[in-house]
DNA sequence: CTGAAAGCGCTAACAC
DNA sequence: GTGTTAGCGCTTTCAG
């Protein structure tokens, strides 16, 4: 099919290209039966609004550029269902990027997305990015993060405050006497990992104790379990607390193998559980993190940026709630 | 920051516009003093081209739109970013879009892909969206399929063939004896079960009988575990064929706690597999099915196409390779 | 209520 | 080598 454009349905219809453009936005001062002229003629044609060319002439795209983490979706997928879900109701159009370990490229992906022109950028991803926040910054994007708490005069965040769930967990774990904690170490999210070991500090310091129990897998293994297995055969713990629940089951699979009882020997925890976690066993106790809600209110929160409303947090903090499965007693 | 265009870039640099997309383009007739004047402007401006407005001289994106259903991105995840990592090394930026369940708004996204004007369309989707694809043809887009097999002059596919899978490990088990098996039906991916029973009927039909025992998960039930669980207490098969591992776990989750043992006096099969399935117990045999590959060969394929490179194969298929773990005997 | 014309930022002939 | 100019397809004053 031929590009038919705005001026071939302003010939077809015996108008002028304004009218078409007039009638294609919506905008109610065109007489009834011109419109009807103009909507029978785009009907015709097979008229489809050239987005580029509005982009161009409005100096807007009505697209956003999400930044996640390539490796798995398993639980990045919610945030970006959440994030699209809203994203479709404002009818905003999404460009996906990943970034990937070799940290060299987050240059290029940034660069890409300034060249893009999109009309703003949420970015969920493990350590904040300064030095790309700022580029974006300077090219005046709006932004919103995922994930780390912070905010400007153009970016907002929305997060969980994982250091609190681990304070409150690790709090009362050490009144119940139950004091042999660690944390399991993840390469993938050491940020996020570092606010669990924050949280577990400041639980240990506030009864005069120092917390020091990190699990870190050696790299020269090709899984966690792998390493666990052998771990366990010489330690064991009141509670492990993991980041994710794939881990959290490799801990649980790893020492019940070793003849450990879990929960009653060891307890296991995880802050982000997936769908497999309902199918596995055991299923594991988890803060049930909103990953859908961080991602749509992240997405709305864009919106409002984007339609200047009035925002009255720039900071969102979004709740996780404590769910007792079997891998806790 | 004010915005900077090719305009501020020349009059800096003392030459015409010319000249400044000569040297953002790295085309060769420019004088190398000049071009480091042009360069020097560039950097001190912080310009940076816009793609819209490249978008629309050139009368292409640079962009590519990804259509996959919404779901879980368990499975999907791979072919994203095997798709994202051959875009990434030929410069095509990602659209995403996803379908939900309410079949309407697919209409909404093949109208939204049909305006953003890109260079074209990826599709992974259980049913083949006829309508759609027809629409999206009339306006020129080249698609690539993945998962369905199908080609014509702007589409190709890539896919593995389910069928054949399912046939050959049917007929297998049928010349064992253990012929009472069944497949469990999946409303989410009813195109790729419909392949499986294809598979397993062609099968039995080869051995002179007829397959038909489908499990179908009855919709009032919240999950097919639930169900499962009620359905062992009276039936039992000797292999069970499931799509995804989730599915299949179910069902080897649901068999034991009723006493039949897996893989012992049942055992399981599934197609798709997720990272999951390493930290599973019992590890579940499947085909594995290259999803990281369909991603990236699709994209690969569609490089060439808007490359105008000859295409010797339009309907690529990709090959399983049957691993035994330990939901098998 | 409708049309004419300028402009959004860039590319690509075509001159010089 | 480099500059001039005409689009690419659409929006938006400003006239009429």
């Amino acid at each position: 099919m031929k590009r038919v454009t705005i001026y071939d349905v302003a010939n077809e219809a015996k108008v002028s290209l304004a009218t078409v453009s007039r009638v294609i936005n919506g905008l109610e001062i065109v007489r009834e039966d011109t419109r009807l002229r103009v909507e029978a003629a785009i009907e015709k044609l097979g008229y489809k609004p050239n987005a580029i060319a509005q982009g161009l002439a409005l100096q807007k795209t009505t697209t956003i550029a999400l930044v996640i983490p390539e490796a798995s979706f398993t639980y990045t997928g919610q945030i970006i269902n959440g994030l699209l879900d809203v994203a479709k109701i404002y009818k905003y159009s999404i460009m996906l990027h990943t970034t990937t370990e070799g940290i060299v490229d987050i240059g290029e992906i940034v660069e890409t997305i300034i060249k893009s022109r999109v009309d703003g950028v949420v970015i969920y991803n493990d350590k904040l990015m300064v030095d790309e926040l700022a580029s974006l910054t300077k090219y005046n994007f709006p932004i919103v993060l995922i994930g780390n708490k912070m905010s400007t005069d153009n970016i907002c965040s929305v997060y969980v405050d994982l250091e609190k769930a681990v304070y409150e967990l690790v709090t009362q774990y050490i009144e119940k006497g139950r004091k042999n904690i660690a944390i399991i170490q993840d390469r993938k999210n050491k940020f996020a990992v570092e606010q669990l070991i924050k949280g577990a500090q400041r639980a240990f310091e506030r009864k005069g104790m120092v917390f020091d129990k990190f699990i870190e897998i050696p790299r020269e293994y090709r899984s966690s379990y792998v390493f666990l297995k052998d771990y366990f055969r010489t330690n064991t713990h009141d509670l492990i607390i993991a980041h994710r629940d794939s881990q959290a089951l490799a801990v649980a699979n790893a020492a019940s193998e070793n003849g450990i009882k879990v929960p009653q020997d060891l307890e296991v925890v995880c802050v982000i559980d997936t769908k497999y976690n309902a199918m596995v066993r055991p299923q594991l106790s988890s803060f049930a993190i909103p990953s859908y809600d961080l991602g749509a209110v992240a997405m709305r929160v864009m919106t409002k940026m984007l339609h200047m409303e009035e925002i009255d947090d720039r900071e969102i903090e979004l709740s996780y709630l404590f769910t007792p499965r079997q891998s806790t007693k």
